[in-house]
DNA sequence: TAGTGGTCTAGACCACTTC
DNA sequence: AAGTGGTCTAGACCACTAA
């Protein structure tokens, strides 16, 4: 008749009595979780039966393990709060007055402990990229891929995609090892005379692949969301086209906008 | 010396050659994947080790399994791109004309082939709702949480709260099964001399509760992201808060606005 | 009914961490 | 050296799907 649930298979009944013990608070992050062969032990079952539960956990982001270690309760990181605040002028618009980045310190608490990776490099535009700056598929622009670490993991790609004309000879696209003009790209485009004015961003979220997993140091069952960006000037002219891909677990992105019409 | 990477594990090379062949078109979404036991002799393995490879593109969202049918490539569905304009005041607002309904369905193509349950009821507002609405942890708050389909298949949860003095006797808290009011809530805070003018949404990632995967007959592997919006009036009263958890797949949110100050 | 994925036992070996 | 998770083989049974 009724498709009545069937009783729940060993390695799940394992999982859902944790993850209780988990949202209960029985369990608080970064505990250690019975070694495998005590729960197999403690339920009557085989250690590739407690491994499977344990995988059940990992896959929902409740449990990380550490081969040769343990099973632990998944701790959370500190969240940062994306809202339109970080492109603001005065966090990357360089005055006359030189002392800018002493004067700022204390409003750019996001930047803490933070460090950067960058690779430029000239490549073939692709189709998002030919897009969004308006070239021809396979036409030649520059790539800036950063890899960008808090406290010593990283949480975030961003690569920047420029049109070779906007950023020849500048700071911006200069191979050397530091980070690239104090301020950033849009500093370097403002001195181009493109000031960016305006940005679209396109937000999606997936599993990450192998390799996005390994940069990221990603657990398994972490999520990664995609950012992509569109810089514009006032003219409505397309200067960057970026690419992020974001640990999950470690951003919120906030948008306040009115109704329209 | 060097940490040599080791040779993979059987289980991780042929997920490996199964997602190149997938990557590289060799094997189109919707195809069936060789079985497990021919998996396992082709290979020289058990069927658990075949098994486990499935597993693992599985979590990256790669594949499908269809129990007692066979293992698919993963099919994507149509992406819906969600921008400020799906709140626009045209798609809600009635005006003194009553044909609206009739008059703007060629422009509302998100709604087609979309059914939504709704369920009405009295709570007590947890931290997060009582902040948004200004109120007491534990006030009533009237809770209208709703299921959205698409040809067929669930897309996302929506539940609003509202303050009980703000939609008292309102079609908007109707037990009816309907859908509460054609034009939705918003028209309905309207009437009440609440006009929403200015939306907050923060967005975040992460992998689904064994709930949400249920109701939302989410595949192994597929994260939500789960939408938190704030509504409020011209004054900044806030009129109601929202609470959504979406399949990743299905949508990608879109937001422009001016760099700031 | 035949084919398919899902899960389990029993036992083994390996790799990594910790002390 | 002891403890821990990771993976594998070999064989079995079950549950679901499709013809």
């Amino acid at each position: 008749m009724s498709k009545e649930p069937r009783t729940s298979p060993p390695s799940r009944r394992i999982a859902d009595d944790l993850r209780a013990d988990i949202s209960a608070g029985r369990l608080l992050p970064g505990t250690k979780l019975p070694a495998l062969r005590d729960l197999a032990e403690r339920y009557g079952v085989t250690r590739n039966t407690a491994n499977k539960a344990l995988g059940l956990l990992q896959a929902e982001g409740l449990v990380v393990t550490r081969h040769g270690s343990g099973a632990y309760v998944r701790e959370s990181h500190p969240i940062r709060r994306l809202g339109p605040d970080r492109y603001a002028r005065h966090r990357w618009q360089v005055t006359t007055v030189t002392a800018h980045a002493c004067d700022r310190l204390d409003i750019e608490p996001t930047q803490q402990q933070g460090h950067q990776t960058q690779d430029v490099s000239l490549v073939a535009a692709d189709d998002h990229t030919a897009v969004a700056l308006g070239l021809d598929v396979g036409a030649s622009v520059y790539e800036r891929a950063r890899l960008i670490t808090r406290d010593g993991a990283p949480t975030h790609t961003m690569t920047s995609y420029y049109r070779p004309a906007d950023v020849e000879g500048t700071p911006l696209v200069d191979q050397s090892p530091g980070i690239a003009g104090r301020g950033g790209g849009f500093q370097v485009l403002t001195e181009q005379g493109l000031e960016p004015h305006e940005i679209t961003e396109d937000l999606s979220a997936r599993m990450p692949t192998t390799e996005e997993a390994l940069l990221l140091e990603l657990p398994t069952g972490e999520p990664v969301v995609e950012v992509r960006r569109v810089t514009r000037t006032a003219d409505g002219q397309a200067i960057e086209y970026a690419r992020g891909v974001h640990a999950a677990s470690r951003f919120v992105w906030s948008y306040t906008y009115d109704i329209p019409d």
